[in-house]
DNA sequence: ATTAGGG
DNA sequence: CCCTAAT
């Protein structure tokens, strides 16, 4: 009726105005294969690992050497205290500098493990270039308002707040409680707690770190996003007192804007505050939760081998786990593999992710009950459950260690282990310094849509998070898209003994920090053939102690000069592909609503006109591009054709498929006849309401 | 920038 | 949804 009439309206009246196109069916093209994107993970698990090792180890040696100390509570208060306010001037300066840009995010590291025992605070804003580089990156806005801290601890004595608090409370964990404690502390928070809510969790899981987030699936309001890594106390007791945590302020700010604010007539409901960090950083500014765990001081971080010992007995301790988490990892490559979705751009990592509510009983521990702490946490799991059902509901889970990014490390066979160690340590830390961003990857796919809610991203308390990674990247990627990491490497291995015998303890690395190698290296000029004559040398000159792939860009950075130099070599488009990261856009799936007016937009504009369609009817969807509209139509037109049975997804009401039929069937004669349409049995066409067949023969006379 | 089609 | 060719 009312439909109707609006249908026989809008044929009518747009007959005259439309000017139908000749079908581009001739415009069939044979089976353009694209190319299989074949690049692999290149995470270096083993290498991770390696420098977890060293890491710990160097902890460890420090333990150690700082026994006698390490129970000094005093020395302890006043080192957090100290470290405290240097941080918190270090993060002053960091948000002044950040000041206008609202494009931009920091990442701070503190890390006392760092050789000159100073805290590395880098931050650094996404490069707006590289963005602009990446045309399917459409959120350009955002992750700029996350603003993370990281905090690297070192751990010699026992009581210390374990936590990074940032505008929050949060529950405080002494690094040395046990899994008891830990639960105690949690049903205490529980109780204590409203809202969203992180908590430290002490196990004692061999994992190396352990993240635990909880958040609430909706945080396009005031909701902050806490994470919170900690680094795992590892069995043997020289390392059972340290963890790392880190504390993640993400704000989306309050609005929800679209993807990318396309400069269209309408009017830009959404704009991005100016100044976005702003009421974050006075809240991180002033907040009287900061707890800084404190960084202590290293003894001589690689002075010993002592922590070699250590290292392998945690290892054997935790073959098992290891085990488990290769084969997780080996999965989810293949998954990636299978979505080819997976290009290790910049430093690809991912990592394991439980999903507690979703276990129910393996609780914050993860997987399967595969930790022995996870039973000890259940019971805190349920009880938060329960909590949280009443309120918003939040999406917790634990990430079971990151992996570190690929590093290309190359030294001599003369060069001592402790050197090695040194050089791992040193890359590490470069990146780091760099910076790291966290990506996040739901099914394979990268998301990069920082203003959508977890809920619309499909990260629910009820979904299933397996699905569920993060990555760390670099935060220093290549300036031009055109070069491939792959290309560097050659000529890098190909410098690689000149450059050791320079500087020893130099790791011959392309980290982040591409100014690290102050001079160009003489064989520059051969570079290019290099690349040409001999690439094999790329997988070739792969360190036997990294797990490397040929394909693998990593983090890598080229270093300025190569980077000229390569530029002219054409780079390899596969390679080109891998390392731009492109994030498939997340499904949204079209509402009934929308589906309704998309389709009384196509009754009356036609099909063939999708920007008016958009105009029309989803000018303030900017999320739905008309290329999103046509397609939509073109599943509709489908989706009408075949038996309810087989459709999926949300039903759509019948009478809303009959119109899109109609509506077809009635364009596609119109496309046909040009012209000449007379159709004055239009009305005809409003039949198929009440049969779908109808419309085959509504067309004009 | 849009459209049409294929994947 | 993505990607591309063709407009």
């Amino acid at each position: 009726m009312v439909l109707k009439k609006r249908l026989e309206y809008g044929l009518h009246g747009f007959q005259v105005l439309t000017v139908p196109r000749a079908p581009r069916s001739t415009r069939r093209r044979g089976p353009n294969k694209k190319k299989i994107d074949d690049s692999q993970i290149c995470a270096f698990e083993l290498l991770a690992s390696l420098a977890g090792k060293l890491l710990q180890e160097s902890e460890s040696s420090s333990a150690s050497s700082n026994a006698s100390e390490g129970n000094n509570q005093t020395f302890g208060d006043d080192v957090i205290k100290q470290e405290k306010q240097a941080e918190d001037k270090l993060l002053k300066e960091e948000f002044f500098e950040q000041g206008s840009s609202e494009e931009s995010a920091f990442v701070s590291v503190i890390t006392s493990q760092d050789i000159d025992e100073k805290f590395i605070l880098k931050k650094f804003s996404n490069a707006v270039s590289e963005r602009a580089s990446n045309k399917s990156d459409f959120d350009d806005k955002v992750n700029k308002d996350v603003k993370s801290v990281i905090c690297n601890t070192k751990p010699a004595f026992q009581n210390y707040p374990a936590k990074v608090e940032v505008g929050c409370p949060l529950i405080e964990e002494p690094c040395h409680a046990n899994v008891e404690n830990g639960k105690e502390r949690q049903q205490k928070g529980e109780k204590l707690e409203t809202g969203s809510l992180t908590k430290a969790n002490t196990c004692n899981s061999e994992d190396p770190m352990q993240l635990q987030i909880e958040f609430p699936t909706a945080v396009n309001s005031d909701n902050d996003v806490k994470l919170s890594l900690l680094r795992e106390p590892v069995p043997n007791a020289s390392f059972s007192r340290h963890r790392n945590d880190i504390k993640l302020v993400g704000s989306d700010d309050d609005e929800n804007f679209s993807r990318y604010n396309k400069s269209s007539t309408k009017g830009k409901a959404f704009k991005p505050p100016a100044r976005i960090g702003d009421r974050r950083i006075r809240k991180l500014l002033t907040s009287k939760y900061w707890k800084v765990a404190p960084k202590l001081r290293d003894c001589e971080v690689f002075r010993s081998d002592s922590g070699v010992k250590p290292l392998y007995n945690k290892r054997k301790s935790c073959y098992s786990r290891d085990r488990f988490q290769h084969d997780t990892f080996c999965k989810r490559r293949k998954l990636f593999h299978r979505s080819s979705v997976v290009s290790s751009d910049g430093g690809f990592s991912s990592e394991s992710v439980s999903n507690s509510p979703e276990k129910g009983k393996s609780g914050d521990m993860g997987f399967n009950g595969m930790f022995h702490g996870a039973a000890g946490v259940s019971s805190s799991v349920i009880s938060r459950q329960a909590s949280f059902n009443s309120k918003d509901s939040h999406v917790k889970f634990s990430i079971k260690s990151f992996k570190v990014p690929e590093l290309f490390i190359e030294v001599p066979e003369t060069a001592t282990v402790g050197s090695l160690k040194r050089t791992v340590m040193e890359t590490v830390t470069a990146i780091l310094e760099g910076g790291l961003r966290v990506g996040v990857i739901l099914q394979g796919k990268k998301i990069k849509d920082d203003n959508r809610t977890l809920q619309q991203t499909g990260i629910s308390s009820k979904d299933n998070l397996d699905n569920l990674g993060f990555t760390l990247e670099p935060n220093i990627l290549p300036v031009s898209p055109s070069i491939c990491a792959d290309d560097p490497l050659p000529s890098l291995s190909c410098e690689a003994p000149e450059q050791l015998t320079r500087s020893t303890g130099t790791p011959l690395i392309d980290s982040a920090i591409s100014d690290s190698l102050p001079e160009p290296p003489p064989p520059v000029t051969n570079i290019g053939t290099l690349v040409s004559s001999n690439p094999e040398s790329v997988s070739s000159h792969t360190d036997p102690l990294t797990d490397t792939t040929p394909d693998s860009q990593a983090l890598v950075v080229v270093p300025a000069m190569s980077m000229e130099a390569l530029a002219v070599v054409p780079a390899n488009p596969k390679n080109r592909k891998a390392s731009e990261f492109v994030q498939r856009r997340t499904r949204r799936p079209f509402s009934v609503l929308e589906v309704e007016a998309l389709v009384q937009a196509v009754e009356e504009l036609g099909t063939g006109r999708w920007r008016d369609v958009k105009l029309r009817a989803f000018e303030n969807a900017d999320h739905r591009t008309y290329v999103d509209l046509k397609d939509k139509w073109k599943t509709l037109v489908h989706t009408a054709k075949i038996s309810p049975q087989q459709r999926r997804g949300e039903p759509v009401p019948q009478e809303l498929l009959d119109r899109v039929l109609a509506a077809h069937a009635y364009w596609s004669e119109h496309q046909a006849k040009q012209h000449g349409m007379q159709q004055t049995g239009t009305l005809k066409i409003t039949d198929a309401s009440a049969d779908r067949h109808g419309a085959e023969g509504s067309h004009s006379s």
